[in-house]
DNA sequence: TATGTTAGAACAATCGTTTGCGCAATTTAC
DNA sequence: GTAAATTGCGCAAACGATTGTTCTAACATA
């Protein structure tokens, strides 16, 4: 189909009068090993550059039982957060051989199930996967079965499977931290999708911060459910009517901060100088906005070109690499978005 | 490698005692067309489900000469045009049954070479490019393969590559119009990348609007060679300390207006009150810039969706497109970063 | 009884590569 | 001058699935 008549190695032997054997030898570099002569290497190489000769890698595949192949399942490629993700697995894939199907899961837990069942029987060699997050057992099917799989983003701490991911906890910390060292003692919280290691990691970081600097903890400020752009806008209006009004509002994803910004404006408030905000994963264009955000940065390369050096290596030894996990660090990345407020907030009264 | 020992044609025959042929028509539904008895067929059916079968698609592949695979070749994944047309083919391709192989060539000419010639030796039934877009000989020895392949932003005019991209004549007349029309007489514009398609076809929609409304083009407006934001800033800088200050200017990409607009703030000048912009390309962050920006959007969906369905009729049809191409409409979409020019500009003396 | 029909299933080739083994022909050793 | 070693290469099976053809009973027909 792809052509009338590719050229095989069937169709070399019969132009130059040499068994497929022979030619098969010289062309995979085993001409030495076979004793094959210099001058009968040299035509067939020859001819097999003249003719563009091409190894079938189905009938290789077979035979040999590999692909070359690793599968990447993804919530949403357009995301910018995945889509550097992946061109990182795909480079780091390329430089070993190695190609990427690509799945785009749509955020949807039974695409996702589809997807990774497509890819078993297109007997991919690895599996990277962001998941929806909410479910796992079709993923440890897969560990189980000995397929290398890493999961990436986010993961399942009770399961046994690899992961990689950012360092949420740590990066939520250290985020609240700044908050709190710029004076903020009222400091909301828009939470993502529940249930997913993500947000989980980061509440615990969240609150971990506040409970070190001794501020209490105020129910009525962590809110949200999704890491969209609508939930960051409906619950930063919702808190900028409420009764305790933040001095900062800590967004656990871009889209998040980006809804929370549209809420702010819809208010005509402005940040910094109303409320300040940190959120998690920079974006090219933070540097852009009308103020420039203060972000908790992901390292997205690192986590691509780690999960698919693990997954290589699985491949290549043979042996799934275990249960570990890898924790990337995340980095801060101040910008104007955070104002500091000298006047220590008086209101205590506004606590219980 | 993928599994200990997958089930096979032959592993279940040995386990059921019937023919590995028997097998494999019931579980291609060619039991009635082979007058396989229905105890049989269910027998045979309850074992696959049992077992989890699943057909080994290289097997099947090399068997039936297809892979139900598109390559998709693109220069930057991380850009999130390609993101999304990325999004929408594989979409539309999962519909039909068929996978994706990314190919990120990072805007290297040299690697996009390789990844066809890397496609092509996977067997992949079509080809989605999106060329870097200064050679395409290795493009049309894929064409003239007959292997149905279809080019999406950028195109070569005197080639018989079909195509699927904005119409990027009509938008940016319409962009430079919008500008007009709101006043603006010394319109400035910022170029990508020589030689490419998108970047001839802008420009001369910007020229024929000049014309159109008898506004003389000043060449020292033109400049820019880059789609990427360094050259937004660059050129800018040098644009707003120049002899002929433009008062609007017209980006040709998202990349461009964003280095465009740091410069404009270097500058401690902003947007729209000194300088107006509108810009190729929409961006989900536009709406939330320090000046809203306004733009001509495309259409990454349909592109993507368009080029998929090309590409997979001319699979069914075993026969070429033809060498058509397809330009979709592009959108304007009017954000605050347009000023309206009531005081016409008197400078004329400056127009020599 | 001889012949024809039909249902039910298997044989064997094929797709393009890879590879263990084998087999001439030539060279070397003694 | 004959046995042994070496050189140079091909045979054929295998990978797993598909499919045109063939085979074998059983049954019906004449």
């Amino acid at each position: 189909m792809s052509n009338s008549s590719r050229t095989t190695l069937k169709s070399l032997s019969q132009k130059l009068g040499f068994s497929v054997t022979t030619i098969s030898r010289v062309l995979n570099g085993k001409a030495e090993k076979y004793r094959i002569s210099k001058k009968t290497a040299d035509k067939i190489k020859q001819a097999a550059e003249d003719l563009n000769f091409t190894p079938n890698s189905l009938a290789r595949g077979l035979r040999l039982k590999n692909t070359h192949t690793l599968g990447l399942v993804i919530p949403d490629i357009s995301n910018p957060f995945f889509a550097s993700i992946a061109r990182s697995v795909e480079r780091e894939a390329r430089k070993c051989g190695y190609s990427v199907i690509l799945c785009d899961t749509e955020e949807n837990t039974n695409l996702e199930v589809d997807s990774v069942q497509l890819l078993r029987g297109r007997n991919v060699e690895g599996l990277i996967v962001a998941p929806v997050g909410q479910i796992s057992e079709h993923l440890e099917s897969v560990y189980k079965s000995g397929l290398p799989i890493v999961t990436i983003d986010r993961y399942f701490p009770e399961k046994d499977l690899p992961f990689v991911t950012s360092d949420n906890y740590k990066g939520a910390y250290e985020a609240v931290l700044y908050l709190i060292e710029n004076g903020h003692r009222k400091i909301a919280c828009i939470r993502g999708l529940e249930k997913t290691s993500p947000n989980n990691d980061r509440l615990r970081g969240y609150k971990k911060a506040l409970s070190d600097n001794d501020i209490p903890m105020i129910e009525s400020l962590i809110v949200g459910n999704s890491f969209g752009e609508q939930n960051g806008y409906t619950e930063a209006k919702l808190l900028l009517k409420g009764l305790v009004k933040p001095t900062a509002i800590f967004a656990f994803s871009n889209l998040i901060s980006l809804g929370t910004l549209r809420a702010i404006e819809e208010e005509n408030l402005s940040v910094p100088e109303n409320i300040s905000i940190v959120t998690f994963d920079d974006h090219p264009y933070f540097d852009y906005l009308s103020t420039p955000m203060s972000t908790m940065a992901q390292q997205h390369n690192e986590i691509g070109q780690i999960a698919t050096k693990i997954i290589l290596n699985q491949i290549k030894s043979k042996s799934t690499y275990g249960t570990d996990g890898v924790l990337i660090p995340t980095k801060l990345i101040r910008r104007a978005s955070v104002r500091r407020i000298n006047q220590p907030n008086l209101q205590r009264e506004e606590f219980v």
